[in-house]
DNA sequence: CTGTTAGCGCCTTCAG
DNA sequence: CTGAAGGCGCTAACAG
């Protein structure tokens, strides 16, 4: 019942299981005659012979598998990621694995060496922090990898980005031309990629703007809900108060406008407004949300698993050698960010 | 560099193959002489030999994988199932698998052949819509298979589901404590068990608080935030209004809120509150949200995963003659709702 | 407890 | 363009 090979299949168009295979072939140009080739296919649909991947990727040491490791799978940005990686690879017949690194190196390291074992044939990879030594070796070890929303360290890989500074600069600019003048920094952890380009955007803006930035104003820390409500609470004591912020990215924007909750439940009238990264359903509620740089997630994940898929079939043609030592080399893919404006600060 | 294979470990540790295959078995409890495992054990590391899992799954036709199949990914309640799923199988040696139906009963019956050819060991589905002659397939080609969320018409395999009816029955019974008397229930599609349990248990507690229900305040429709959107509005041109509202899930709930968030913003004053499922990082932002009843998805992951690995095991002690027609046989695992409490309204 | 021996299902030279 | 034959790396009986 469910031991339909390529043998029956032979058998049954009167070929040889040789032939047979050619015709099945995935990506190749099979040179089989089309009259051949017809009779084939319907011997397989006949029997209803599903091909066997495993012995498939046994022979030809690829598994036609890709993988998504991310930090944390419960994260809008990366949800929409293995979206549309989801589509691209769907489309090349390939199948995505996921695996979570749980915000940890250690973790990260350790699904990598799983993964590896599990014989995917590359890796899209969300780095877990900012340094990288794992990534480097499996760089080394051959595995095409492709990072997406940071940089790290050290590392030549390539990599799929927001434009962030842009997307900050933008941000920025929009708050100025609204006519406001007192801006502030919200969060960051300049060691990573992401953080240190949104405040470059930032500054440039406001460069632009001819504001001389207030050291005050910028302040950096984690990237996470808590870092943002304690920042956030920060900003409420100040005598001179800031009258717009920009946030690092969707966490910290979460916990400032937690904080601000909190200060008008109690009484306060604050009319800050905000500028952040990403948006969701939840964006129109949020209370002092005016901008936000949509980054185009789906899109980026495209991207990656097409240069994931490059990468693979480079390694394929070249490698043996030298275990693929230039794995592409540092590319980068850009891609824009777009500015949404919102109600927030308006109530 | 990349080939070391079982043999070479065999001859570093002067043993047969057979040998090390079974030191190196996954589960079996396998017998072989401590001192022999020993050298064995070290040989593979001075070797780095690692496990070519491809072969083994061509072997024991089990690829320590199983698949998760959702209508979509960029979803609170899937993420978080995810991510309590891949806990729990990494325990097990196991790896996930994720794909999208993107909400289609013809991509979900799709992905199945992919995985199935893939060989995945199981999977767990939400299903996406209430019929599902494609699970009734699956089942029956003796794919284990565990539903999460739904139960689906005429099919009968295992499922972990919340406890619907008890937690919209607490979230009335919360609503009708507070002093509310007028009550609504809004969305969902009746032949979604789901909905269908939700909305029994909204009839439980109004009917146990002596209240007759109101067939105007029940207003089914479909699941999805637009649905909650347009119910609202309908609602909201009553000319006797409810004074609470329980939404059948987050996305009517959300959409719900959104148009009372119009309403608010043309002028209108009004005090509705809303009790519904699910809770995000977003909740306390939800203007209208008094009360939701937190689904544990983790944990529906965690169990889902559980009874998937019984499933297999079970098949692959059993299976091979009836392509296991009784593959579990409709066992239901409930999990309970907590109810928590919001500021919503009380602005 | 350990070794020998067949394949798992497919791909891939190499001849024809 | 097609067929024959030899593994890919590992496991699972069977013997010893």
């Amino acid at each position: 019942m469910k031991g339909q090979t390529i043998r029956d299949v032979a058998a049954a168009a009167g070929v040889s299981i040789a032939t047979v295979s050619r015709a099945l072939a995935p990506d190749k140009a099979a040179r089989v005659a089309e009259p051949t080739r017809r009779r084939i296919h319907s011997a397989v649909e006949a029997l209803g012979y599903r091909t066997n991947h495993t012995a498939r990727s046994l022979k030809t040491r690829s598994t036609r598998t890709v993988a998504i490791v991310a930090p944390e799978l419960a994260n809008d940005f990366f949800m929409d990621l293995a979206e549309g990686m989801e589509g691209e690879l769907d489309a090349h017949g390939y199948t995505l694995l996921i695996a979570c690194s749980a915000n940890s190196g250690e973790e990260e390291k350790k699904r990598f060496s799983v993964l590896t074992d599990r014989m995917v044939d590359g890796m899209v990879v969300i780095p877990a922090g900012a340094r990288g030594e794992h990534l480097k070796v499996m760089a080394a070890r051959g595995v095409p990898v492709v990072l997406v929303d940071r940089l790290v360290e050290g590392v030549n890989l390539d990599a799929v980005l927001s434009d962030n500074e842009a997307g900050a600069f933008e941000l920025t600019r929009a708050l100025l031309a609204d006519g406001y003048r007192r801006i502030a920094f919200v969060g960051g952890d300049i060691t990573i990629s992401t953080a240190r380009e949104r405040l470059a955007g930032f500054g440039r803006a406001l460069a632009e703007g001819g504001i001389r930035p207030e050291p005050d104003w910028i302040r950096l820390g984690g990237m996470g809900v808590e870092d943002g409500y304690r920042r956030m609470g920060a900003i409420l004591n100040f005598r001179r108060r800031p009258e717009a912020l920009v946030a690092v990215n969707l966490l910290v924007h979460l916990g400032m406008e937690r904080r601000l909750l909190e200060d008008r439940r109690s009484g306060e009238r604050n009319a800050m407004v905000i500028a952040g990264f990403d948006e969701t359903a939840y964006t129109p509620f949020l209370p002092a949300c005016r901008y936000t740089a949509v980054q185009d997630a789906a899109g980026m994940g495209k991207q990656a698993v097409r240069r994931l898929l490059e990468l693979i079939a480079l390694k394929r043609t070249q490698g043996g050698a030298e275990p693929a030592k230039e794995t592409g080399g540092g590319r980068i893919i850009r891609l824009p960010v777009r500015i949404v404006r919102h109600r927030g600060g308006l109530f």
